[in-house]
DNA sequence: ATAATTTACACAAACGATTGTGAAATATTA
DNA sequence: TAATATTTCACAATCGTTTGTGTAAATTAT
């Protein structure tokens, strides 16, 4: 017996993926009921339901999402932009956030910056062009002009800051207690006696090296101990520079005993310079530095370093932006998640067997 | 004077996104004008065109990608996925691919398996759905059941494997020459001097892995070695694996003087292995590792290595995927791109300063 | 001056799914 | 038994673009 005709037009050419509309016309009922009885909707009886159900796996049916996020007017795509992916950090970020987002259910959309503000302004057009659902963006070291981030407000995305923030505090962002994480290394260091710590200091336009910077002056304040302007030095954290700075401070004449880096490369790169000098470590000088890389277990002596919990750090993004969907519409309130640092003790900065 | 009503219907309301209807009122024109012009059409008046772009601009107007693909049929969305994102070397090839992708007017969608078939299915699924233009993967160590890749070419998606591949040779893939890899690393070993060398061999059933070893066995073969089954181990390719394996070889009766592992980290916890031991590389033992992670230029001493041309692996990823397309309909021949790697030869291996 | 092009634009039907509204059929209650 | 509630489903509009077809007007050729 043939099936009744509906509301549904030809049968489907053997090439073209199977729709909605042909599943349809093979049932004989309508695409409502087929829409429906998918998406578990009351109002399909169960055996309907089955029926559509058993269709669908035999035809090898593929829902289109294009087109479901097309009329209901929110994809399932979340856009996520970085410097770049290279690198533990931002690749453990990227990889909490994906890990997070495709269990709710939503794909991520990556893009690089390159650390250039307008590949972050083309990248924020893709993304809304893509009609993604929310964006997640560590922004680029030359970003110092914020408005396309205003455009995304604009269109109604959720938008989530990790790491790297504008500035302003009307935004919602996940961070790193950066200066807790200055503190902390700083601390242990004059725990291990020492009492000319150094400090390699990042970018100060930089939120998180200006914070770690200030957690270093917080800990030698605790120490009541007067910060030595000669022995904070600029540094772009690359193993070169760490190694010029360290040999800068050794001519001083007054040299540290000890130096907090705020970066991992940068602290290699001076331990590779003391180590070509005979200047023992942790014993003449000891050694700290911040993201907790790879390296830091390769080096000898393993470095001491604060862990920024890259993958908790994804995790939580993800989690602000769905709590910022869910709380559409309600009084706008912006959220800032702060994770707390952890300090890896290693043998770099280990003066004496103790705390 | 006012606009002149054309086919649209009602003015736009405040917050919603401006549409092609809106630019459409605004102008008194259709909507095939502004899709036309914004297009750049031939049968669009350069007038016309002005006052299209402009008004775009002005109001803000931000093209709907998702209504695009639709229509088209085609979207510019690409899919990709990996077993784990974190870690050199796919970072950096996804690195090459979002690079190439971006450029040419493609958003990477990033999906990671986990090593685990069923999530590689559900990823296939997912990017399916998402009306992907293209799929790149490498496959999980865990999948042997391929016809989930079987359903991708069904739908008529271009599919193109990176590295790891699946059996079968009708596929699109690039990967890196990996037995000319192990052929280089072993070749210099030999050529270092040292006549028993091991192999730290990787799971079998991998190609890479395969490929590797049978490298290593054709350098031995050009220098007239029989391989010797007791020096080739087992090998996870972690740390502590490499640690283990190194142990158990030095126990031989007859040690070896020299080894090339399939993965970098194997053989560096066999440097430390040595170290602790007082075996001095590499003149009693003389070492060689694959892929040239950043660890290789930290460890002392700086390890020999094979790289792997992560980035251009991305970028052929990638090139590869638009001849595809290019070569819709015509007759179907599918491709191999076999990139060669390089060897960088580093202290660990470096018994005599020659060659 | 008339015919043949070319230019410049509008109409309307898709693409594939979702959903408010309404209407049968069936079950429940008074 | 009649009235009311519940279940089950179809109609048709809609999301924002693209594009084949049609048709005036302007330009060129004959």
């Amino acid at each position: 017996m043939a099936a009744r005709r509906t509301s549904t037009k030809e049968p489907n050419a053997a090439g073209s993926p199977v729709s909605m509309a042909d599943l349809a016309r093979e049932l004989g009922v309508s695409m409502t009921t087929i829409s429906r009885a998918l998406s578990d909707h009351h109002s399909i009886g169960p055996a309907t339901k089955q029926a559509v159900l058993r269709l669908a796996k035999k035809l090898n049916y593929q829902p289109n999402h294009l087109a479901a996020a097309l009329r209901k007017g929110k994809s399932k795509l979340l856009g996520v932009i970085v410097p770049y992916i290279e690198g533990r950090f931002f690749a453990s970020v990227v990889h909490g956030i994906e890990t997070a987002a495709s269990k709710a259910g939503f794909s991520v959309i990556i893009c690089q910056s390159g650390e250039d503000v307008a590949h972050e302004r083309k990248n924020i057009e893709t993304l809304l062009s893509a009609q993604v659902a929310g964006i997640l963006v560590s922004v680029s070291l030359t970003t110092q002009d914020f408005r396309h981030f205003e455009k995304v407000r604009k269109h109604g995305v959720p938008l989530v800051f990790f790491d790297r923030l504008v500035e302003g505090d009307n935004v919602n962002a996940v961070v790193l207690n950066d200066r807790e994480g200055g503190y902390l290394a700083t601390r242990h260091l004059l725990e291990q006696g020492c009492r000319r710590v150094a400090h390699f200091a990042g970018m100060q336009h930089l939120n998180i090296y200006k914070n770690r910077r200030q957690g270093y002056l917080d800990a030698l304040q605790s120490y009541d101990i007067a910060p030595d302007e000669s022995l904070i030095m600029d540094c772009n954290m690359s193993l070169e520079s760490g190694a010029n700075c360290m040999a800068a401070l050794l001519d001083l004449p007054n040299p540290p005993d000890a130096v907090f880096s705020a970066g991992d490369s940068a602290v290699l790169g001076a331990l590779q310079l003391l180590k070509s000098r005979g200047i023992r470590v942790p014993q003449d000088i000891a050694l700290a530095g911040f993201s907790n890389e790879a390296l830091t277990q390769v080096a000898e002596p393993m470095l001491t370093s604060v862990d920024q919990r890259c993958e908790e750090m994804g995790q939580a993004a993800f989690r602000l932006f769905t709590e910022l969907v869910a709380a559409e519409g309600t009084a706008f309130s912006q959220r800032q998640v702060v994770l707390q640092p952890q300090l890896f003790v290693r043998a770099s900065s280990l003066r004496q067997d103790t705390v």
